[in-house]
DNA sequence: TATGCGTGGCC
DNA sequence: TGGCCAAGCAT
């Protein structure tokens, strides 16, 4: 199948199966955007829904969100989880004020440079907000061509140099921000990871991967486990501050993790990120 | 480049 | 049941 081909088939799948999210609407900001792709890094749609709406309820524009304490936007953040997310997008309203004036920047070089926004925010954000012809390689776009063109069952690793070659080389001459979000959505809806819905995918005559088989990916190292991590530790105590309104005693967050080293070493871990703010009275609370 | 970083739903 | 997975980023 010609790369044409394919893009012409996902784009025509895509007009009549995208799902309506708000932050699809025509009259959403570039700001909008930019909350949303923050909010869905690694937190599923049906979690961040709710959220942005709320979000962008509240603070509207960069200008509002760097007028609140950074601490409100992490509290905000609810159980999205990866909270450094949340104070990021603070840092990251704060950068757009400062040197944008207010707008958030169009070009990828400057999105990259703000908090919170690596390779891929930059590029999505430049072509759902200004429609650039980016290429937005997340891990939806990486999954679909590995099984399409690779004929493999997932990416492997951080991208590489000759993967994002690949993709911009993929992109259309015309209106490649549909094409990008539609490939997208067909990792996400179709080709997902696990038991994916080959039989009603758009280009399932010609998939590598489906025609070989739908060999099994490569077993691949398995990180730790979540439970006993300090990572759980951190996110009981900053489940705690989150739900306070008041500065907590340092006692109430004893009773939430029981082993006192690691229920320490989380503590300084969420201070040294910003996340949380000790008082001279031995208090603790959300950076104001 | 490998790792740490939250949270919850799914099979 | 518990590992896997979800529109990654920073270091």
């Amino acid at each position: 199948m010609t790369q044409p081909a394919f893009g012409r088939r996902v784009t025509r799948w895509y007009a009549g199966a995208a799902r309506d999210l708000p932050w699809r609407a025509a009259d959403v900001s570039p700001w909008g955007v930019l909350v949303s792709e923050a909010m869905l890094q690694q937190t599923p749609v049906a979690r961040v829904r709710p959220a942005w709406l709320a979000w962008m309820s509240r603070w509207p524009s960069p200008a509002a969100l760097a007028a609140a304490p950074a601490g409100e936007a992490v509290r905000a953040w609810g159980r999205l989880g990866y909270p450094r997310r949340a104070l990021r997008l603070h840092a990251a309203a704060t950068a757009i004020v400062e040197r944008h004036g207010g707008a958030v920047p169009s070009s990828v070089e400057d999105l990259q440079a703000l908090p919170g926004v690596g390779n891929y925010t930059a590029a999505a954000v430049a072509a759902f907000a200004f429609g650039a012809s980016t290429a937005v390689l997340d891990t939806n776009v990486r999954r679909v061509y590995a099984r399409v063109f690779d004929g493999v069952a997932n990416a492997t690793g951080t991208p590489t140099a000759s993967e994002r070659t690949a993709a911009l080389e993929r992109l259309p001459a015309v209106d490649a921000p549909t094409y990008s979000v539609a490939v997208m959505e067909l990792g996400a809806v179709v080709c997902v990871a696990r038991s994916p819905k080959c039989t009603s995918c758009p280009v399932r005559s010609d998939c590598r991967w489906l025609a070989s088989g739908r060999p099994a990916p490569e077993v691949a190292r398995r990180g730790q486990s979540y439970v006993g991590t300090d990572r759980q530790a951190r996110g009981r105590l900053l489940g705690v501050l989150r739900e306070s309104v008041e500065p907590v005693a340092a006692a109430a967050l004893d009773v939430v993790w029981h082993d006192p080293a690691q229920r320490a070493r989380a503590l300084d871990g969420l201070v040294a990120d910003g996340l949380v703010e000790p008082l001279a009275d031995g208090r603790y609370r959300l950076p104001a």
